[in-house]
DNA sequence: GCTTTTTTGTTGCAATTGCAACAGACAAAA
DNA sequence: TTTTGTCTGTTGCAATTGCAACAAAAAAGC
């Protein structure tokens, strides 16, 4: 199981300080359900979760909604890996969040002339590595064809991370169904139907596989 | 529009091939259909495509196939991926391929000590952070909820990447079926209703938006 | 505490999708 | 050139999924 990588990695209270001070980062603070948004004109910008969670959502002109991703602490997101696009995303706030955020240039660039942005810059690349296993699991996940397998799928991915048959569901079944990118009442009874031919315990959130 | 990052810019040959020489890289040929597979060991290992087309697959115990990704020149790829999910996975040649094969730790630490592996490391940051870019559009096609809409978004996709209404599908149906993650005969029933509503024409790949 | 909002659980019905099967077109190989 | 294999295009039918609607339960806000 590989060891997820931390973007402070060996750095200390005093180290981030300094940092943070040759990236010029800013940290701001969201209110929970806020918007985040933040640009540095037109320079590309990466944002680092500091506390709280958020996520990245499309919403649909039919009121549809798409859970595109979800960030915890030590997550990183930012407008450069969405930017190309066809609809429109956001990243909101679940609850109050604090978020610093990095000139991605400026990141790279102080690399060659300090050890100290160099060893972050180290940390990152580990991170994005990180994110993109995530993104490809992700991906996985939905090139599924059936509820089913989509429920099983993203079970048993839970159930590996936690090194166990049992796991408590950390998302609402309205949100599972906006991340598997299915209805919600389907997916209902798609868990009813994997309770019923025993594939499944279900009791109130904690799941376990019993295959 | 982005411009697509490539992993030897700013390399020359001569420089290359030091930098191969420094990072103990091995550039292997493999034939068109056969499987890629590369180990160092326990270590993560990153594949960049040097020549030809590659895909990363997942076939299901019922024959049911998923396109998840595909790998063109500069393109690069990782065991990490491909290890992480809940299916196995496999990357396989679609045309003859020549593949260099670099050890992630290696080429991160030697980055400390040699301005050349520092310049490739950049390089490797901004290939990546394009990497997560498309997968992020993979996402969010793979998170539409019908085939009419996975059809559309996957050609404005491509219109956009073709700066034109008009572009040539490069994909068979029975792959881009497999890519979208749909049944085929599904998705030509789709696509004929799509030209008959004259959403799209479609004279034999070749694909026109008609909105 | 009480009120309001969100989530869960369910269902009938309609629409979409997948499955199986086949014929013809096309491409690759012998 | 003939053969072989893959891709396209199509259809009937069955299965799955989405939609709409509602009541009960739970959670959040006051």
């Amino acid at each position: 199981m590989p060891i997820i990588p931390n973007i402070y990695q060996n750095f200390d209270d005093k180290m981030r300080r300094k940092l943070y001070n040759i990236l010029s980062a800013k940290t701001i603070l969201y209110k929970a359900n806020q918007m985040i948004s933040y640009s540095m004109g037109k320079r590309n910008v990466i944002g680092i979760v500091e506390q709280g969670q958020a996520r990245m959502i499309r919403y649909e002109y039919t009121g549809e909604r798409a859970i595109l991703d979800e960030f915890n602490e030590g997550d990183i997101f930012s407008d450069m890996f969405v930017e190309s696009g066809f609809s429109e995303l956001s990243v909101e706030a679940i609850t109050n969040c604090t978020v610093t955020f990095i000139d991605y240039e400026e990141m790279i660039s102080k690399a060659e002339s300090s050890k100290l942005a160099l060893q972050f810059l180290n940390n990152f690349i580990h991170v994005i590595n990180h994110t993109l296993v995530k993104r490809n699991e992700r991906i996985e996940l939905l090139t599924t064809r059936t509820i089913r397998n989509k429920l099983l799928s993203y079970f048993e991915l839970q159930a590996k991370k936690n090194n166990s048959k049992t796991f408590n569901l950390k998302y609402s079944y309205t949100d599972l169904a906006d991340y598997l990118a299915v209805d919600r009442s389907a997916l209902m009874r798609e868990l009813k139907s994997l309770k019923e031919e025993k594939f499944i315990l279900d009791v109130n959130k904690k799941i376990t596989l019993l295959y």
